[in-house]
DNA sequence: TCTATTCTGAAATGATTGATTCAGAATTGG
DNA sequence: CCAATTCTGAATCAATCATTTCAGAATAGA
């Protein structure tokens, strides 16, 4: 018997009928509904919905609430993830990779009005599932690896000073990012965001 | 007649029995219930239960969920509020009132292990409520005024550079505040903190 | 086609949600 | 003490919550 829950039951005998669905589609329309409403705004009934299965088929394949969110969490991370090695791979410079990606962070913040989901998950702090947070807590690592390392290379190009390092650099550009988002929400203001991003780029630069 | 709502009528003839609980020591309570776990997170119960009161006493004198929320959160500015004019009394030097809040908010941080709430609201969004909107935006004003204000005598005193307008750099502050309880939500690590507010304060008065 | 197995959809589960009811306790002025 | 009024507490409300059940549809291999 390799039977380790209903899901994973695999007939020695039989095969039968195929989980009609697209879990990949189902999951990132959940995504998009706990994005809007927060962990504990997202009933099941909003979820399912919008995944357009039934809740059975939802307990069947995926799991309960707690664990689609993880999934959900997985999918975000792993988007951004794979942006930042898309970032990493480009021929520029340290210098003009790294402005590209503050002045992408900008239009993201303004285009995205419901914020970012880590963020929302980090301070909404519904669970205290291990997996979200250790999820979580790596989408931010990626986030600190990638700018700390993008500065270090621009220093060692000689198109930063390097009075700071780049580790203490990358976590301010991260907590003023995350400011941005909170900013955005309150005043609606893209100039605002825009100004303090040059702003950061100069102090930095110069 | 008087009579606006039940708790509003007045009678001419007789008063009668009075309310046995302290509504600002109950609504502090709640404060506290919405602060840890978030509107959507809280419960009537949990609400009732911190603030040992019945559920119909509530509904008597204060209203529903959503108008105690709306008064734990104008509670909750009108303290933040009341701290920024005792800050402006002083006597000390617009710098070293200015870096003193710097280090205070490093603090609060530190020690406030469920963030800042008004934070936590803006994330959560879970009412679209335009009294709570125009609290957590005046919440935000005051502190953009007293920080830019601050700043500009500060520079005016000749204390710090005037390289830039003290507006941007209060934007700027209170976007990196606000990542710092995203930072510290994560890594649990006061050293990173502590670093990016010797960073900031150097960055504006060098 | 048949049989074994799995997936789906409707219905229903008990628990909890925010909110209300109302009898009786409390307090006031008379 | 009485009468008028208001507040409290226990019980309860319908609605919704996350989750489960199960009959029947679907599909694989035999």
């Amino acid at each position: 018997m390799f039977q380790i829950s209903a899901r994973f039951v695999v007939s020695e005998i039989t095969m039968a009928r195929n989980v009609e669905f697209n879990e990949e589609e189902a999951v990132q329309k959940a995504m998009e509904v706990f994005w809007a409403k927060g962990y504990n705004g997202t009933s099941l009934r909003d979820l399912t919905d919008a995944m357009k299965i039934n809740s059975s088929s939802l307990y069947n394949t995926i799991g309960d609430k707690q664990e689609l969110f993880v999934k959900c969490i997985a999918l975000y991370t792993e988007i951004r993830a794979k942006d930042l090695i898309q970032r990493e791979k480009s021929k520029a410079s340290a210098l003009s990779i790294l402005t590209k990606y503050i002045e992408d962070s900008v239009k993201i913040v303004i285009i995205e009005k419901n914020g970012c989901l880590a963020i929302k998950t980090a301070f909404e702090g519904a669970t205290d599932d291990a997996r979200i947070k250790s999820l979580i807590k790596n989408d931010n690592d990626n986030n600190y690896k990638f700018i700390s390392d993008t500065i270090a290379k621009a220093m060692a190009a000689g198109d930063i000073s390097d009075d700071e390092s780049p580790e203490l650099l990358a976590d301010f550009f991260i907590s003023v990012w995350t400011g941005w988002y909170e900013s955005y929400l309150i005043h609606r203001d893209p100039v605002k965001i825009k100004k303090m991003a040059q702003y950061f780029i100069k102090q930095i630069t110069k």
